[in-house]
DNA sequence: CTGAAAGCGCTAACAC
DNA sequence: GTGTTAGCGCTTTCAG
């Protein structure tokens, strides 16, 4: 490993521009108590040397890390290439470019990620902390509630309701659909949920229970999926299979309704006269499926900007209260 | 700003083990010299107190930072939404996950970031840098070259080669499509090609010449876009009324095929018999266009799985060789 | 094998 | 306004 060029420090600095280490920092850090001559002899001297402060040398001193991360938790190391998280990653770096907080990714998969996800929770390695998509019995989501590093989560784990989260309204948008397909007129209307350890999986659930039960409607037509688009083509079948009368069907996932669409244009069905189908989560290949899916969408940029705005709040001694985004309905001609 | 709860310390393991601190440390470290009994000692009060090393003084004293960043630099905050950087994210940190280092990301859009980034590259703020999707005359890629980090490219800015880089064939991958086109019998070829202050779109265009070069054939019918699906309807739109005659078109991203392909419908032309089309990056909507989209697949995981490990080895002292990586066609009912 | 001591580069309290 | 002085928590010679 070759030596680092030896870096730029404040005292040379501070020699430099012919003044104390102290009055150099304060010009850096542009706090008060500096004569003007002295501040312009440092900003000088700073721009002639190409000084950059030590980062790590003003955190062990400052006891503050200005970094956050953004911890992802499965056991799939496949989920993080659903765009959805880079939508999220973009909501939160765009409010964390105000700031000087750097982004900090963990993607705790392996039992070593989680490991080191537990250590970053008990020491003091980030000033803050935002959790996603915890399955439901993590014992991170309870181990976060007690660290000493302020934690905001993305969506909420099954079972468990964080201090401070941000999370889509999930139910509202399962209900919204379901409604629309009881608008339109379908009596016998089914559902492919996701991941039941999920509280996305849960909530969207509950959403479409709820909108039949108002109606007064049967919501026994139910199978369950994992969100992926082959375990909608594997629920598809087998609702097929067990309630040929079926006439509608809400799809906790736009991948999984991708698959279910297929199954039923091969079982002969007409896609939205015989069956009308609406998915969520309103992917961009939402639009060119045949026919295009009428979905809910979620503000998922929004998502990330609230976490991150919650984490600042945290930060800065509030205590903001949990916040759930609205979704709505995106018609298309699957209904 | 509330205080954070005092960290156990290293003194404070080393005192209840009752051996000095470099022993602690050492055991920490597992490093040699040290008894078995106070080993098990200190690894005992390790436990109990819940020790975990603070980073940032480890790094202060090593002076080694323990993380690398990403950094991706682009005037369009939305390119970050692109899955493709998802993926590249997930192949890098798959690779990371091996090590101790964290992963930094940081997206350079406003002059803020700009600036944030360049303090990164003059100043020890992380161990190694990956450096993804430059626009031609971006500053960055020189100044990158001269830092006094490691620093490996993802992709090869317009104009520039990198000393240390991976990169799709993409030129390769562009040679290959056509050539499909014109096994298929194709002879007047047009292009919609990529923004051509790119990398990737110069390097696709330049297979498209290629190999209608070798074929003997007329390479004349090129529109420019700039990869979005919207820059593909209307160069498709264009090239229809400037080339009436085209029999087949390679374009340079998935997207903008996705444009072009509802341009050429709404023309009346019948895809793949009137004209065939090829696009490139097999991103997953191309499964489900209408036809399903012939195009080229290039090995994204890959792609951040060798950047990581090429900067693993730069960080080993090693100087690694540029790495190319192979482009392969993907036939579906658009040919 | 063991411990004392000297920093890493910066900030912050405290005197002047 | 200004400079001096202690650290932040850990690693790492260097004697013993």
């Amino acid at each position: 490993m070759k030596l680092p060029k030896r870096q730029v420090t404040l005292d040379e600095v501070a020699e430099r521009a012919g003044v104390s280490r102290s009055a150099a920092s304060r010009v850096i850090n542009n706090a008060p108590h500096v004569s003007k001559a002295k501040r312009e002899a440092v900003q000088r001297a700073v721009a002639a040397l190409g000084y950059v402060p030590n980062a790590t040398a003003r955190a062990l001193a400052t006891q503050q890390v200005g970094a956050v991360v953004l911890a992802i938790s499965s056991d799939n190391p496949q989920v993080f290439a659903d765009p959805f998280f880079a939508e999220v990653v973009v909501g939160i770096s765009s409010v964390l470019e105000e700031t000087e907080l750097e982004l900090i990714l963990m993607m705790a998969t392996s039992s070593r990620g989680q490991t080191r996800l537990e250590q970053l929770l008990r020491s003091r390695q980030a000033d803050g902390v935002m959790l996603m998509s915890m399955h439901g019995d993590d014992p991170l989501a309870r181990l976060a509630e007690q660290a000493d590093v302020p934690v905001v989560f993305g969506g909420r784990p099954v079972g468990f309701e964080p201090r401070y989260y941000v999370d889509a309204d999930n139910r509202g948008g399962a209900r919204l659909a379901t409604e629309h397909l009881i608008a339109g007129g379908r009596t016998r209307i089914a559902t492919i949920t996701g991941r039941m350890d999920e509280g996305a999986g849960t909530a969207r659930y509950k959403g479409y229970q709820e909108a039949l039960a108002v109606a007064g409607l049967d919501a026994s037509r139910v199978v369950h999926g994992d969100f992926s688009e082959e375990s909608g083509t594997r629920a598809m079948h087998e609702l097929l299979a067990r309630h040929p009368d079926l006439d509608a069907v809400f799809i906790a996932s736009d991948q999984m309704a991708i698959g279910a669409l297929r199954v039923l244009q091969d079982a002969g069905k007409q896609v939205p006269d015989d069956v009308a189908v609406v998915g969520f989560n309103d992917i961009t290949t939402a639009r060119h499926t045949t026919p295009p899916l009428t979905t809910i969408s979620q503000p998922i940029q929004s998502l990330g900007n609230q976490m991150a705005q919650m984490l600042l709040s945290l930060l800065a001694g509030n205590q903001p209260t949990p916040l759930i985004l609205p979704t709505r309905l995106v018609l298309r001609a699957s209904t």
